[in-house]
RNA sequence: GCGGGGGUAGCUCAACUGGUUAGAGCGCCGCCCUGUCACGGCGGAGGUUGCGGGUUCAAGUCCCGUCCCUCGCGCCA
């Protein structure tokens, strides 16, 4: 019989059909066994009596994460049994059960509430509890919304190379890899110049790009590899441009997720971002000024969640723009006007406490940028590749980059950064590392 | 890298100032149960207290070393 989606079952009372999924649980009364079971499409509760007795002594083997298959009559549920949610008015008859696939003992209940630690060695187990799946199907969300925006506003999607053949931008650590011909390559911290390139061709472009960062950083914002959501665009009059696009994707992207996860946020315990009339926008002196702090070159992450709260309670806005931050503390390619020096047209973008955007208006003139690079102690010479955009003419740009962890992160109101990574990879977790542990590989 | 907290049953935790056979809930195993939905009832198994060393009549508890987790800071195109 042909498979009937579980989330579907509202529409066959009365009609035998056949689901297949997950065992969440059996609740056996002896002669009576209750069943949960899930799909991709929802959840609904199979009842097993002895007028089928096969099905039932099948039924009373079953265990949690078996997969089946069920044949069965789609019953409207007696009144008085009754619950919430989709297919709380009906629920399978069972008539015949299949095992598809039996599974070991759970090292604990699927949805329970485990530490951090648990939680992400034991991800493909974890992975499929409701929280989990909640979460990546919100980033999935996310990622998308991205880029149906932008793809609107008339960018280009590309593809970023991971591999690299040089550090020579220094600052962030590399992990190094062995290449052809004992070259060493490097996997990329970003993929800033080849966005930058692609202006050149596409004037506007984005790309959703997996990046690589070795800092030994133990903290509850950063992992080694995550993925960046990039775009870059042309002819723009300065960074507010850039500031304007972000901030129209950044509303279509929450508006996306609110309409697709209404109940997530209620079931993670949060609730929609608050997006104000606008977002406000502060420069880095004002936002000290605000908070009471010393002018220092930038922001400390007690400043960030301050500013935010400042934002959410005179603004009603989650978001809060800082902009104007000395020259020297960003990217060699971040544009200075000479009017508006030691600042430069850079900014971030903080969501609720952290920031989850950088971005700025970049140098395009190829002199500007030779000098910039020697200023900052950089050979030019390694950057011949990169170079020859400026060099064959380059219209004023710029451009912003967003940490999807980060973001999926601050929009659920998780606590670490590593709960919004399906496979976060950090100073000791990876898993081929993590298998060496297990009692699999120990003959 | 620095600082705080932590590592006890499969999971989440408890065990006062060192002191009998290290406990609980959930999970697991057995029996019972026809309306549960975290089903319930009765019974049971399960621990080299991260690892190594030390102090002591006695160490989960104190000391040293080491590994790991976690939080804050630093680092962070």
């Amino acid at each position: 019989m042909e498979r009937t989606l579980i989330g579907d079952l509202g529409n066959h009372i009365g009609k035998t059909v056949s689901i297949s999924g997950w065992v969440d649980v059996r609740r056996d009364h002896g002669k009576l066994v209750f069943l949960d079971i899930r799909d991709r499409s929802g959840k609904v509760q199979s009842v097993c009596l002895p007028n089928h007795a096969e099905a039932l002594e099948t039924a009373q083997t079953l265990r949690p994460e078996w997969v089946v298959s069920i044949e069965g009559i789609v019953n409207e549920r007696p009144e008085k049994m009754r619950v919430e949610g989709v297919n709380g008015n009906v629920e399978l008859e069972a008539t015949a059960i299949a095992v598809l696939s039996q599974a070991q003992e759970l090292p604990f209940p699927k949805d329970e509430k485990v530490n951090l630690d648990t939680l992400l060695d034991n991800r493909p187990l974890t992975l499929r509890s409701e929280r989990e799946r909640d979460i990546f199907a919100v980033q999935a969300t996310i990622a998308d919304a991205y880029r149906r925006s932008l793809t609107k506003q008339g960018f280009t999607e590309f593809q970023a190379p991971a591999l690299t053949g040089g550090d020579a931008e220094g600052g962030a650590a590399v992990f190094k890899v062995d290449y052809f011909y004992d070259k060493t390559a490097y996997l990329a911290t970003s993929p800033q110049l080849y966005k930058q390139i692609m202006v050149g061709a596409f004037e506007r472009a984005f790309t959703i790009a997996r990046i690589f960062r070795a800092e030994k950083s133990a903290t509850t914002r950063h992992i080694s590899e995550l993925t960046q959501m990039d775009f870059e665009m042309g002819f723009i009059k300065d960074e507010r441009d850039v500031m304007e696009t972000l901030e129209q994707v950044i509303r279509e992207v929450v508006a996306e997720v609110g309409k697709t996860h209404a109940g997530v946020f209620a079931r993670l315990g949060t609730t929609i971002p608050k997006l104000g009339k606008a977002f406000p926008v502060l420069t880095l002196r004002e936002a000290q000024q605000i908070l009471g702090v010393s002018e220092a070159p930038d922001m400390e992450p007690e400043d960030e969640r301050r500013i935010c709260e400042w934002a959410l309670k005179e603004h009603d806005s989650d978001f809060v723009f800082i902009t104007r931050f000395p020259t020297t503390t960003r990217a060699f390619y971040t544009y200075e006007d000479s009017s508006e020096a030691p600042y430069s047209r850079g900014f971030d973008l903080l969501f609720r406490g952290l920031e989850i955007n950088s971005g700025s208006q970049r140098i395009h003139n190829y002199d500007e940028m030779i000098t910039r690079l020697e200023t900052r102690g950089l050979d030019p010479k390694k950057f011949s590749f990169y170079l020859q955009a400026f060099k064959y003419g380059m219209p004023p740009h710029g451009g912003c980059s967003t940490g999807l962890e980060r973001f999926t992160a601050r929009m659920l109101e998780l606590a670490n950064i590593k709960e919004a990574s399906a496979f976060p990879r950090d100073l000791n977790r990876i898993d081929t590392l993590l298998s060496v542990n297990t009692t699999d590989n120990a003959e």
